[in-house]
DNA sequence: TACTTTTACTTTCTAAAAGTAACTTGTTAC
DNA sequence: GTAACAAGTTACTTTTAGAAAGTAAAAGTA
């Protein structure tokens, strides 16, 4: 064994990995982000949420809604209207992710202009 | 057509779906985020992150690890020892993403006492 | 010489998740 | 009775993830 190599322990803090994996548990994914984005700027049907988020279907966006409902971060309210109208909104826990969510565009913005704005490929 | 609720758009800010796109491209996934966290703690070889993080396959790490440094979020420096020693630490890209990953984690602790806590499934 | 250990992976196979297209339900308009 | 609209669901296919085992290179051990 070579006691230079492992002499000094590199320490890992579970309890930051912990939270971190409660936190995409309840975010990941190619669509939830979005979702609340979308919320965020308003109510609204699931017609309207199809439209704003062009590639989402509706069996996904479905799922994904009921998933966001079930660990509370969107509420959902049906009005009896002919058709029926289903109204989704952010609640308190969903909208205390704003701050997180603005930090994630922000860095979006910076890692395109530094990393995909630079290769040929993904520019889409 | 029904004047009163269609007359006021509601925006979806589309810039604000592609940046948190660009974003989520980068870092999504159930493995990414961690292997970061690990990573700011310190330079750590491929062993080490697969002890860190405890249910990895080699097989995901090692394919997460190629994903991250292709998008410069984490460099790869390989030492001639006996047997070879493959080193892996974050880039200034990948530092650019603490603030986030400290709204991430605060935010997943908050979520484990809102929600996880308070049902008898997924306490785990 | 042959076997074992270590590090850093790769390969193969199976299971789970995501995506696609068409279908359902209830009601009103034509 | 046929079509349209809102909000989904169902069946099927493809993609991705995960588990188990294998590989490579070099040094150490018997």
């Amino acid at each position: 064994m070579n006691t230079a190599s492992k002499s000094l322990k590199k320490p890992s803090c579970p309890k930051k990995l912990i939270a971190s994996r409660d936190a995409l548990d309840a975010i990941q994914g190619k669509w939830r982000v979005p979702i609340i984005i979308t919320l965020s700027f308003g109510d609204k049907r699931f017609g309207e949420i199809r439209k704003d988020i062009e590639d989402i279907s509706p069996k996904m966006l479905s799922q994904e809604l009921k998933e966001l409902e079930r660990n509370q971060l969107i509420s959902r309210k049906i009005y009896d209207t002919m058709p029926v109208t289903v109204e989704y909104s952010l609640t308190t826990l969903g909208r205390s992710l704003e701050k997180l969510l603005e930090e994630l565009t922000e860095w979006g913005v910076h890692f395109r202009k530094t990393v995909i704005g630079k290769k040929g490929e993904r520019v889409g």
